[in-house]
DNA sequence: GATCACGTGTTGATTTTTCAACAAGTGTTT
DNA sequence: AAACACTTGTTGAAAAATCAACACGTGATC
């Protein structure tokens, strides 16, 4: 993709990000984004039909820098590093996340990253044939709710644990799930 | 002027600062910029003819943020306060003046920084007629030395007394000359 | 009710930046 | 000497961003 395009949403989604902070979702104008972000109120509209398409873009956007640093594991097995990994950038991008997370967000970020995560479960369940009996839905939801659960703790309670701590907890609560579900 | 051209400008002068404080002058390429500051490499040559010309513009540019702080003052009086905004704005950009007054630049901030505040100094003194006498060139290079000294050793120092100090005793050291030279 | 200030979303012409390709120069390695 | 990697400076077509203007809606103020 075009360098200027990237630039330009990452400049747009920042500043939005920091005014979302700042006065909330209601009082941001397009007009506020383009004065902060010194673009062409125009080239917002180039990229986002308009506020709510742009809140949009940034929870899924968002979403997916998240859950890349889980999934970029090469094997589809559960693996400490890639929570570790997880974890780590969360810590990094605290703040966005944090905000996201919490009635800015509308509840659309949690609901996307569970829809995500669901899905990746339901994949990672279904590789082996065996698991037929655990491809009900119980399984899959009792997984994803829990995770996301803790994700939720430990960022609304300000990182509580470090990323070590965090990640070796996860780790022994899925160790059950983890033999039997997908390991080679 | 076109925000873009503003905004490419500067980010490619910030890099450029940043690989000559890293690197030294002869060891940067025009490649380092581009890949550095996440543009096209023809952009460069769009703005500056090549390397050298990218150094002597960022002289320029900055000689001039400088003095504007110090000539931004309505009357072309020699004011405190001009000096003291011109000292807080060295202080806020240090590491760019330490480097540009140092070996890396070669001098020619020094050279270029010199000739403007001469040409200033000279036009102070001209307004009142009855300074012929001092018009001769020893007054202005006598003054115009002894500031550009005072600053130079204030940076090269790393700021051995804070703007407050130095304002009162370059205003004490100048009182002699602002009585008869320029007061109104 | 009129006016005023402000925000929205869109348009078309213009300018800037990107990209890929080119020819040429330099120094290093084989 | 040839091959190689790297940098330089330039080109033209394509894409993105800017700007100024537009019509429209809203709410506050007179």
């Amino acid at each position: 993709m075009d360098r200027r395009i990237q630039k330009t949403r990452q400049l747009i989604m920042n500043t939005f990000l920091n005014l979302l902070a700042e006065k909330g979702f209601e009082k941001i104008t397009i007009n506020d984004i383009a004065k902060r972000a010194n673009i062409n109120r125009g080239t917002v509209y180039l990229h986002y039909v308009d506020k709510s398409d742009l809140l949009d873009k940034c929870i899924e956007t968002y979403v997916e820098l998240l859950l890349n640093h889980c999934a970029n594991s090469d094997d589809t097995n559960l693996k400490a590093s890639a929570f570790h990994s997880t974890f780590e950038y969360l810590e990094k991008n605290f703040t966005i996340y944090k905000l996201l997370l919490s009635n800015e967000g509308f509840g659309f970020f949690r609901n996307r990253l569970y829809a995500t995560i669901a899905q990746t479960v339901t994949q990672v369940i279904g590789i082996k044939p065996e698991n037929n009996a655990f491809s009900n839905g119980v399984t899959i939801h009792f997984l994803t709710s829990g995770f996301i659960g803790v994700l939720e703790w430990w960022i609304n309670n300000s990182m509580p644990c470090n990323v070590q701590e965090i990640t070796e907890q996860l780790m022994f609560l899925l160790e059950p799930y983890t033999k039997h579900l997908v390991s080679l």
